[in-house]
DNA sequence: CACCATGTTCCTTG
DNA sequence: CCAAGGAACATGGT
């Protein structure tokens, strides 16, 4: 459950459980999760090496990778992509099928798991360096958002899941969050108007805030479950899915009547993508 | 078999 | 150089 919210809720999650351990063996089970970095070049930065601060940029994941002293310290970055989950496991316990990453921690293993293999867990960090703001910063306000869609005449749903506006909002948030700015998410992203783009911003920072919130209050089911494998996952049990669920007032709810109007909420696809929203509330 | 899925990157076209 | 559109990546669920 890859946006903002979810892997903020992972980071503060992995940073007790993962401080000052010891890396002892890195087993690298689809080279491509680690590209560009070579398995050679991640054997070399995270063996010996200690976890330090584990933090978050956008939807990235930040390691820093502590070395004894006079060494340099390096970082690694990690992304979940659609389908990833991070998670520790005691060593010897069954690894799943799609584990494309496993840092052995002497009592523990630490997995990377990622069913379709669209993640990034990688000594490269360069990817982070052309993120826009932090939409729960003080950087992103009205006047950022409105120059960054100045020249824009792309739809505005279209321009929020890109990353270089505002980092970490995803496909979920961006319907979520133009509902309720009472936004359409076909208009042209220019065209926004001080007023929108400031409701917009405020929308923006309320639904991810919202997100994270719910996020860490439920008991997530990490490692220990039994059937269900340890992973961030918030509809890893029936109960949690339904919760999760009943937050989204749009997304995934076509057809169903809006919550503010009782009218029918609309599907439509814009950039290859699904987008949700309600006509009558939403112009 | 068809279509859908929380994301990013690469390629082409204008 | 830039903006925009679309395919590609890979696997699984319905």
């Amino acid at each position: 459950m890859p946006e903002l919210p979810e892997v903020e809720v992972l980071v503060r999650h992995l940073n007790p459980l993962l401080k000052r351990k010891r890396i002892t063996s890195v087993e690298v089970r689809r080279e491509k999760i680690i590209r560009p970095t070579s398995v050679r070049e991640l054997n070399a930065a995270l063996i010996g090496a200690e976890f330090g601060e584990v933090t978050r940029r956008g939807k990235y994941l930040l390691f820093e990778l502590l070395r004894s002293r006079g060494e340099q310290t390096r970082q690694l970055l990690g992304h979940l992509g659609m389908t990833g989950r991070m998670y520790l496991v005691p060593a010897g316990a069954p690894l799943p099928k799609h584990a494309a990453v496993v840092l052995g921690l002497g009592r523990e293993n630490f997995v990377f798991e990622d069913t379709r293999y669209f993640g990034r867990f990688t000594l490269d960090v360069s990817s982070i360096a052309g993120l826009g703001p932090e939409p729960l910063g003080e950087a992103f306000d009205a006047d950022a958002l409105r120059s960054a869609l100045s020249r824009s005449t792309q739809a505005i749903k279209v321009k929020l899941l890109d990353q270089t506006v505002v980092a970490g909002v995803g496909n979920i948030y961006a319907s979520e969050a133009l509902f309720r700015a009472g936004i359409s998410p076909r208009k042209p992203a220019r065209k926004l108007s001080k007023a929108e783009a400031s409701a917009l911003v405020k929308s923006i920072r309320a639904v991810l805030a919202h997100a994270v919130k719910s996020g860490s209050t439920i008991p997530l089911d990490f490692a220990g479950a039994e059937k269900k494998d340890g992973l961030f996952y918030y509809g890893s049990t029936a109960g949690q899915s339904e919760l999760y669920e009943e937050r989204m007032l749009v997304y995934d709810r076509a057809g169903k009547p809006c919550s503010k109007c009782r009218m029918p909420i609309r599907r439509i696809v814009q950039a290859t993508r699904s987008t949700y929203f309600c006509p009558t509330c939403q112009k």
